[in-house]
DNA sequence: CTATGATTGGACCATGCAGTCCAATGAGCA
DNA sequence: TGCTCATTGGACTGCATGGTCCAATCATAG
């Protein structure tokens, strides 16, 4: 890990390197990773060879890990400050309003993580660690926000927190790809309401016994 | 010349297209579409270049594409006879099971109809449009399951057929997804146990009236 | 001013890739 | 036996790509 937020790094020296990362984030975004050359990447950032190699020693592949830490802060920072909340059925509707805005907003249906998840998970092993951590964090913050709901008596104190938080960004997740070939969001609002009647519905039938 | 069932193909010439194509399918689902070479299918089936742009003049998009229907069918047969059915929990439970073996078969954690969709959605406009129609067949199955489902009042008649089936299949694929870099199962499992349980709620509150 | 290190430019290289081409072989048929 | 067409082999081309290298410039501390 190359710890040299202060080693060797200008402040001009900082912004290139930023400038790069962003860059290639909104190619990958729309090209993929095998799809962004680093001559594309060269050209959009007016840049030479030698500086994507001084910022990236460890050429493309850290790039690409750059990227996927950046989309990772910004997914997180989108969904703020709805996310540390999820106190009240109120402050869900505006966490799922404004991430789907985020989502809207990339002009693409497709979340930067998840996307780098399929194309990475199975080829870059240092790459898929990390954004396992990224998963795992933004997991751990819903499951806080359905522990609060829990508390509060709104959803029923019996589901497992992380289970249930899974099952939500999976439907995202599957919404998403499902909205992909439709060109259009109502994948996405399908998964999303059907997760959405679950959170609501009070202890019931329960978990339908299945290991 | 007899044989000829279609387009000037020989038995033999069939044989070789179809190894081709099952070679390619394979490769392409632990490497991606990118990260499969003509050359990697070549040696993988003891071909020649010239036999892979005989059976697929268009190259290596027309051979994509002919992974892509190829593993649409094998898909939805993997889920036979239980996807026709669906008219009780039991079918419904069969079915599940039975899809989940065919992903584990497959020994990544990974749907072959997804996996392509999110790789080819943004690039090749006639493949997602191919991808599009495998997905409708298949919610279009799953929805029929649903209506069954409704007719005996084992799931809320209020319900939208279609959006359920969606979710589901969101379920899935977001599932699979949160699956991979865990390199584990649960995310899968959580995904469709949630599934499963808003399938079970009876008519209670309803969707949560948004849109 | 000058030394040092960060920053930048861009030519250059080796490789891998999709795709082309020509020729050889095989099989059914008259 | 020849004719025709499907099938196969594999060399070859052109290009894009990741990566290397050397040198030029800029900034700044002493």
């Amino acid at each position: 890990m190359s710890e040299r937020t202060t080693g060797g790094l200008t402040e001009k020296g900082r912004a290139t390197r930023q400038r790069i990362v962003e860059a290639t984030a909104l190619r990958i975004l729309d090209a993929g990773v095998d799809g962004t050359s680093l001559d594309d990447v060269r050209a959009a950032t007016l840049t030479s060879k030698s500086q994507l190699f001084h910022y990236f020693p460890g050429g493309k592949a850290e790039l690409v890990r750059a990227v996927a830490q950046w989309e990772g802060e910004q997914l997180l920072a989108a969904q703020e400050p709805h996310l540390s909340d999820l106190s009240t059925w109120e402050s869900w509707e505006a966490w799922r309003q404004g991430l789907e805005a985020y989502y809207l907003g990339l002009g693409r249906w497709a979340c930067p993580i998840g996307s780098l998840t399929a194309q990475m998970a199975a080829t870059d092993a240092e790459t898929a660690a990390f954004l396992r951590t990224a998963w795992t964090t933004w997991r751990t913050r819903l499951a806080a926000g359905v522990r609060r709901m829990q508390a509060t008596g709104s959803i029923d104190p019996a589901a497992d927190p992380d289970r249930l938080a899974t099952s939500v960004l999976a439907a995202i997740q599957g919404g998403l790809l499902l909205s992909q070939p439709e060109r259009a969001s109502w994948p996405l609002e399908a998964a999303l309401d059907t997760a959405w009647a679950t959170l609501h519905t009070p202890a019931t039938a329960g978990t339908p016994t299945r290991s």
